[in-house]
RNA sequence: GGGCCUAUAGCUCAGCUCGGUUAGAGCGCUUCCCUGAUAAGGAAGAGGUCGAUGGUUCAAGUCCAUCUAGGCCCA
């Protein structure tokens, strides 16, 4: 195992080893590092950190060369930490370069080998079995990459640290089309001839080639944005193992009878030269605009123009270029159809229900048949163009088919049975001749008239001009419809009659069908939506392709058509007499194998075509081992896989080959969970493509947000189910918000905690049941978050994770913190115990989501200050989370307590006193303040400055409104269609009556139509609003009112408080570190300040460190003054 | 024509599983406030026919039906 990031896969040529770790001996290289003395096999740390232990420390182990955080003495660089020695963090500046701290995570994970001994600190563990879809390496990676490799990386990293066991094994899909059409464009080749031209052997070896151009480009950015997968031991499909495995999967379906040649109409690529399977054609729908015709075809017998002289059939095509080989006509026999007179005075057969679209309002009827009475009317065909063989069958009359419908068109279909499935199904059953005009390269045969050697798509306009120069054209309007292209070169398909090889894969389908409900689906719609829908109209597997690189079909055919299906090189050998054990199997060197066929004794040689590329990924869960001829042990521990995760247009591909090949050649689907992500869109919300030139490269995106916050939005930016717009503003939303937050949280603890000398693991603190309310809050609140967290990973529900721990972020930084920063000032064991704690519980959860900041975060906080721990978070474990600190009536406690302050801050801002102003009381009036402790009312009381918080029934008496109104909620549960009538009574009964009964009894009865009801405090909610002098907030029965009363004595704390806030404005303008200490002397313009200065001289000094608070000019020159105004005070500051 | 998804503030999206009468957040805008970590944070304001119609229900953004528009996948 090596560090993926340090792989440089090269190829696996032919015979080759695959480049295990290219990287390792750098590795190795690095001596490790001073403070690692566990060595490396060190076990996983147990769950949850001891409080208080007596765990050793480990010294500074150094740090990666490039430093993230600028360092504003400029001298002191990332490395030079040893003087903190000890249990103490390390210094974490709150400004950060997150692109920068990538790549120094980057160095740490590879000198450390984390991602190796991730793997083997897990061996042996319960299995978690995720397989990786191969992408094919011949195109450069774009966002789009990013999106699934991000979840395939969170959800194997949250099975590790959840105690799982999970292989990481990469593959690369090398064969196929698109490969080859690279190549030829290269080559500047316009089709299959230019190839054989140029030699199968040549061009397969450039195949081989470009297939590992962009490995390279693959590797870097699965490193960068933190992947970790086993690039070192990639499977290839190209591999002659893998080659192998496939042709004995083949050879299983061949065995069962499910693999078999049989002529039938399928798309078709004329430039690729080669069929299409469905699913491939799946791929290709454009929207493009076709010339639609209505097109004369002139009745030339029967009764219908015995009756109707001049008739002729209107028939309609978006095909024109197919009525070079009309060859029949169809009408629907149970349908209605009318021969009209147009306003032109002309007369045409059309369906009835189609006569006013096509012929106008104002055609007339002239008589109506049904279908079947016109079937056998012969026509004069529009183009005479090619021969048709001498018979006796139908030819160029009108046949009954029930496919005709009326929905468009006229009501009667043109049929050329070569390029039609139904097309070829009705007329074989009128055993009409297949006329195939076209060449395989899509152009017309050079002796057709008009139009040979033309490619069929271009031929449309010159055919329809003949049509008008001959007067047949009734009517031309461009018809805009999806029509399928290539998926790769984007040319229009033609479906086209050829033999090809097909795996009966209809056969299976109730099997199919079994398996799908088996398989845990996310989004679960997709199972019996888009999934189910295509399995249900399964339709057999198109598997040859008649092309030169991919696994060639190990089919050999004798001249007497025995056929013999190949298991392996070792089987292809012992037919052929020779050890073929080093043979490449591919074209051309497995087509000059022959051998003596078993039946008949002729000569087999192999069938020239190769199979559909996404039968190489559907096989990777055995061929990845080369099962069976190796890896048998891997095999049967590994399948099924736990997981897999692609975008959802691998529905008809990845995950249908994956599931059919499973089923067909095991019994048993290849997977049993699926995440099936939305595409990525670009911020206008349109499909990224080089077309519209507005991909986003990943790898600058990373560079210019960082890899973590990428991820963050891949998992929880939006629905990852659905389609959703990536761009710079949504990402740096993410670095903001979520990101930065919590940086910023850490920071300030290893400020603090430094500052005061505090050591996670030696400082002392008490209990957690014996710290305060806000500690219990946030540790509560960390548990029931690694609780939540783990329920909604566990459901494969990263938005919901994601959600929750930013929201915790949030919490934890802008309310504990914010409330304990007097606390942290002061070095206070509990609350830096407390935040340690939180940090670590998140940091873990966080770990799988942004795995740089993490590790750095783990680096700084817990690595410093630990031996018990592991020397990467990647390394640790899942927190457990204790239920017995998970407290729900704090959490509700503490809610009430921030809707206090939210409304106790509405009020303030509603009366203009600002928050530094201390008011002498505020009346609150909520359900549960009577509960509510008075620690916690000390926080309102705090948050708001205030001085007394009273309940507002109690204290306010007579200066208080109150109204009522309904719940409801309370209410429809009990009285049902009645809820509105008691409302009402509520509505309409006397407030203050109403409240005093409930305070009184704890009931209270209002009157509905003559009858009384009985109401209990649930059922009302109970609004108390002041009368005057107050500032009053309310919000959903809960009020805040704020006595707007100010006595001299609370304008001089005002006044003091005001000083304060302008000396620290002026210490941090200054540059004074935190804990610098100052001289303070002032001058105030008024007696009122001066007053207030005098009396708070005490405190005020204490709150801005100052040593000594003197009144009057200082002697000596101060370091910063001035002079504000709006105070009224001189102030000087000198650094004491 | 079929299947699936989507439709909520100028923009990006929660809320819909489990119906509750004042529909939220972020971005942007305006005005304030707070700040001894913060690139932050908070309050207020402006901004909504919750795509439409009908139904169920005492009560519908939420459940049901139909329709419209857009997207994806397929015919």
């Amino acid at each position: 195992m090596s560090d993926p990031g340090t792989v440089r896969a090269r190829g696996c040529a032919r015979g080759e080893d695959h480049p295990r770790a290219s990287g390792r001996a750098a590795i190795r290289g690095v001596e490790p590092a001073p403070g690692r003395a566990r060595g490396t096999g060190a076990p996983a740390g147990g769950h949850g950190s001891k409080e208080g232990g007596t765990a050793g420390c480990r010294p500074d182990t150094g740090r990666a060369s490039r430093p993230s955080v600028p360092s504003p003495s400029g001298g002191r660089t990332a490395g030079q930490t040893h003087d903190d020695g000890g249990c103490m963090y390390r210094p974490v500046p709150p400004q950060v370069d997150l692109a920068a701290l990538d790549h120094e995570v980057l160095d740490l994970w590879r000198e450390r080998d984390v991602f190796a001994r991730s793997l083997a600190a897990s061996e042996g563990r319960p299995l978690w079995v995720f397989n990786e879809g191969p992408p094919t390496a011949n195109g450069m990676p774009g966002t789009h990459h990013v999106e699934a490799r991000v979840f395939k990386d969170v959800f194997p990293r949250y099975r590790t640290m959840k105690g799982y066991h999970v292989p990481r094994k990469a593959g690369w899909d090398c064969h196929g089309l698109p490969v080859e059409l690279a190549v030829e464009r290269e080559l500047g080749f316009a089709g299959k001839k230019d190839i054989e031209d140029y030699g199968i052997a040549e061009f397969n070896a450039k195949c081989r080639e470009s297939v590992l151009r962009h490995v390279d480009a693959f590797a870097d950015l699965t490193e960068r944005m933190g992947y970790w997968v086993d690039l070192g031991d990639a499977y290839w499909t190209m591999d002659p193992h893998y080659v192998e495995s496939v042709w004995w999967s083949l050879k299983q379906i061949f065995d069962k009878g499910l693999l078999v040649q049989d002529h039938r109409v399928s798309p078709y690529c004329p430039r690729c030269g080669t069929g299409l399977s469905d699913h491939e054609l799946a791929q290709g729908y454009e929207t493009v605009v076709d010339p639609s015709v209505y097109v004369r075809f002139p009745v030339t017998g029967g009764d219908l123009l015995a009756r109707h002289p001049g008739l002729a059939l209107l028939v309609w095509t978006t095909t024109p270029w197919t009525l070079v080989s009309n060859t029949a006509c169809a009408v629907n026999p149970d349908v209605d159809y009318v021969v009209a007179r147009t306003a032109d005075g002309e007369t045409l057969l059309v369906a009835e229900a189609l006569r006013v679209a096509v012929l106008g309002e104002d055609s007339t009827v002239l008589e109506t048949v049904r279908g079947a009475d016109v079937v056998g009317t012969p026509y004069s065909r529009p183009f005479a163009l090619v021969e048709f063989p001498a018979t006796d069958a139908p030819l160029h009359t009108v046949l009954a088919a029930d496919f005709v419908t009326t929905e468009d068109g006229s009501g009667i279909v043109h049929e050329a049975p070569a390029f039609g499935a139904e097309d070829l199904a009705l007329c074989r059953v009128y055993g009409l001749p297949v006329v195939n005009p076209l060449r395989p390269d899509g152009r017309f045969a050079d002796d057709v008239p008009l139009v040979g050697g033309m490619f069929f798509k271009k031929s449309d306009a010159v055919l329809v001009d003949d049509l008008q120069a001959r007067g047949l054209l009734f009517k031309h309007v461009p018809y805009e419809h999806a029509y399928p292209h290539c998926w790769r070169c984007h040319t229009p398909l033609v479906y086209y009659a050829q033999p090809s090889w097909y795996i009966r894969t209809t056969a299976i389908k109730d099997a199919l069908l079994a398996e799908n409900d088996a398989t845990d689906w996310h989004p679960q719609t997709i199972q019996w939506g888009r999934y189910g829908d295509w399995l249900n109209n399964n339709i057999d597997w198109a598997l040859s392709r008649s092309r030169y690189w991919g696994t060639p079909l190990p089919i050999w055919r004798c001249e007497a058509g025995h056929l013999a299906c190949v298991e392996s090189l070792a089987d292809l050998g012992a037919r052929a007499g020779q050890d073929l054990s080093n043979l490449d199997p591919h074209r051309p060197f497995v087509d000059d194998v022959t051998f003596p066929c078993a039946e008949c004794g002729g000569t087999s040689t192999r069938v020239p075509e190769v199979i559909d590329a996404w039968y190489d990924s559907g096989a990777m869960p055995f061929a990845q081992f080369g099962y069976p001829y190796r890896g048998t042990e891997e095999f049967a521990a590994r399948y099924p896989a736990d997981f897999i995760c692609e975008a959802i247009d691998q529905t008809r591909g990845w995950f249908y080959t994956l599931m059919a090949i499973g089923t067909l050649v095991f019994g048993r689907s290849s997977y049993r969970t699926v995440l099936c992500l939305g595409h990525i869109l670009d911020e206008e919300g349109r499909k990224m493509s080089k077309h519209l030139g507005n991909v986003l490269e990943p790898i600058p995106l990373m560079d210019q947000h960082g890899a973590d916050a990428v991820r963050w939005f891949m998992l929880a930016g939006g629905s990852p189910w659905q389609a959703r717009r990536v761009g710079h503003s949504t990402i740096q939303e993410v670095v903001r918000k979520t990101l930065l937050t919590y940086w910023n949280t850490v920071s300030f603890q290893a400020l603090y905690a430094r500052e005061s000398g505090f050591e996670p693991t030696t400082t002392p603190a008490p209990p957690v049941t014996e710290r305060s309310a806000l500690d219990r809050w946030a540790l509560s609140e960390a548990h029931r978050l690694a609780r939540d967290v783990d329920a909604a990973l566990d459901a494969y529900d990263t938005q919901r994770a994601g959600r929750l721990l930013s929201e915790y972020v949030d919490d934890l930084s802008n309310w504990y913190v914010r409330r304990s920063r007097r606390r942290f000032w002061a070095g206070d064991p509990a609350a830096l115990a407390t935040l340690h704690e939180c940090l670590r519980v998140v940091t873990l959860l966080m770990a799988p989501f942004t795995p740089f900041i993490t590790e750095r975060v783990w680096q700084d906080l817990v690595v410093s200050t630990s031996t018990e721990l592991p020397d990467s978070v990647h390394l640790a474990s899942w927190p457990e989370p204790d239920a017995a600190l998970v407290d729900d009536e704090l959490a509700d406690r503490m809610a009430l307590v921030r809707r206090l302050v939210e409304l106790g801050r509405a009020a303030r801002a509603s009366s203009g006193v600002r928050t530094r102003q201390p008011l002498g009381r505020a009346l609150v009036a909520a359900a549960g303040w009577e509960r509510l402790p008075a620690d916690l009312r000390a926080e309102v009381s705090e948050e708001l400055n205030c001085g007394e918080l009273l309940a507002l029934g109690d204290a306010a008496g007579e200066l208080v409104d109150v109204s009522v109104k309904a719940n409801f909620r309370a209410l429809g549960r009990r009285y049902g269609k009645d809820t509105p009538r008691v409302a009402q009574a509520i509505a309409g009964a006397d407030a203050a009556t109403l409240v005093a009964a409930l305070r009184a009894a704890g009931t209270a009865t209002v009157v509905v139509d003559g009858a009384p009801v009985e109401l209990s405090v649930d059922d009302v909610v109970v609004t108390e609003t002041p009368r005057a002098g107050w500032a009053v907030a309310s919000d959903g029965g809960e009020t805040v009112a704020l006595d707007l009363e100010l006595t001299p004595a609370l304008r001089r704390a005002g006044l003091a408080r005001e000083t304060v806030r302008l000396v620290q404005e002026a210490r941090k303008s200054a540059g004074f570190a935190v804990s610098d200490r100052i001289a303070f002397a002032w001058s105030a313009d008024d007696a009122e300040l001066s007053e207030a200065l005098r009396e708070h001289g005490g405190s005020v000094a204490d709150e801005v460190l100052a040593t000594s608070f003197a009144e009057g000019e200082p002697d000596s020159a101060a370091t910063v003054s001035g002079h504000d105004t709006d105070l009224g005070l001189h102030w000087w500051i000198t650094r004491a």
